[in-house]
DNA sequence: ACGTATAGGGTACGGTTGTACCAACTAATC
DNA sequence: GATTAGTTGGTACAACCGTACCCTATACGT
């Protein structure tokens, strides 16, 4: 293993400490210190691999959200179909295990951090909902064209919808107000209204 | 004014500009002098009028739910027609207004935070959705009753995805990802699906 | 082989936080 | 009118934050 190599891992590690922290115990308890100790590694450490805390949160959540490109293209590998493609994408937005709830909480939290914080709201991770939108609503289109949802509903609006749901829904589990299963339920039948099998 | 009323108006005064704090430069930004100075007192009449910063942070949430309440009761006056009253309340769940903003944005902040902070969870704060569902479901079977919606439709799961569909929608809206004017219009599109005039 | 960049640890500093303490003033009560 | 409770202010303190600095050891390039 190079130097270098060694050092990306490094870096790695850390950031994923961060997101550990984050995802237990919240936005709040994200400090360089806490960081350090859940990495098992020194203050100063930290401090070598990310000059500043703005660079390895940024760091840290370009990992998480190529994580969650990489969770979604395993998901949808084999198929293409429009049904099963969003069924997949449904199935990411709702926290259900542990590492999707850490996501979703740690997204949340810095969209939540993001509004007041121009910052943060400039960097691109926020952009990930408006190619979602544009992905979901061409796949509805594929599927008018196939013959397989109604030819009077317009593939866009319909995207948005399904989007704000399955995100309501998954805020709604996040916060313990309701259980995965019954979300995916509601979402499954949702899906089911728009494409039938 | 007696004593112990000017003593609660210095109270709500408090709390209102702790909303203020949070409303305008996010709940980081809500510390025991931002407030105080924002209320245009000294930090120790703040530790007068609440001992500590939970408490605080408490009364200002009841009051904020409060306010929540009685903005929707005023708009609910006058009607009991189902269609009105659901558009009532899928309007103040798009964040239009700076006040309507500084309600979602306050809320939205605390309900992550109490995601890992139990203490905050533990408060009754969270209850409103799953009230806020029951309401809507049972107007949605009262206009099944009436005969303006379809009668193989579950009044349940319909409330459930309509109001998660509202709290996505208005989620987007607090980031910037849309404006308040298209989340409406797709709302009133969904509510007329449902109920048609 | 040797100088040097990199990895690593410990500690210090300035700033901010919530909270506590001490003093002065006001107004109601006896 | 004296006293007492309530109101306001200023300041202090311990804890925590991000960051900076100083000191080794290890491993690489020449």
């Amino acid at each position: 293993m190079s130097r270098a190599d060694n050092r990306e891992s490094r870096r790695n590690d850390i950031a994923e400490a961060l997101l550990r922290v984050m995802g237990t115990r919240g936005l709040h308890a994200v400090t360089m210190r806490a960081v350090a100790a859940e990495a098992g590694v020194s203050l100063h450490l930290v401090q070598h691999y990310f000059d500043t805390k703005e660079q390895l949160t940024l760091f840290a959540l370009r990992r998480l959200a190529e994580q969650m490109a990489e969770r979604l293209k395993a998901k949808l590998a084999g198929t293409h179909r429009p049904r099963e493609v969003l069924e997949a994408i449904l199935t990411e937005s709702i926290p259900a295990d542990e590492r999707s709830r850490t996501f979703h909480l740690a997204y949340t939290s810095y969209a939540v951090l993001a509004v007041t914080d121009e910052a943060l709201a400039a960097h691109p991770f926020l952009a990930a909902p408006d190619a979602m939108e544009s992905f979901v609503a061409g796949r509805l289109a594929q599927a008018q064209d196939d013959g397989d949802m109604a030819a009077d509903l317009d593939p866009r609006t319909e995207a948005i919808v399904l989007l704000a749901t399955a995100a309501g829904l998954g805020i709604a589990v996040l916060a313990g107000q309701r259980d995965a299963e019954s979300a995916l339920a509601v979402l499954r039948g949702r899906l089911a209204r728009l494409i039938p099998a």
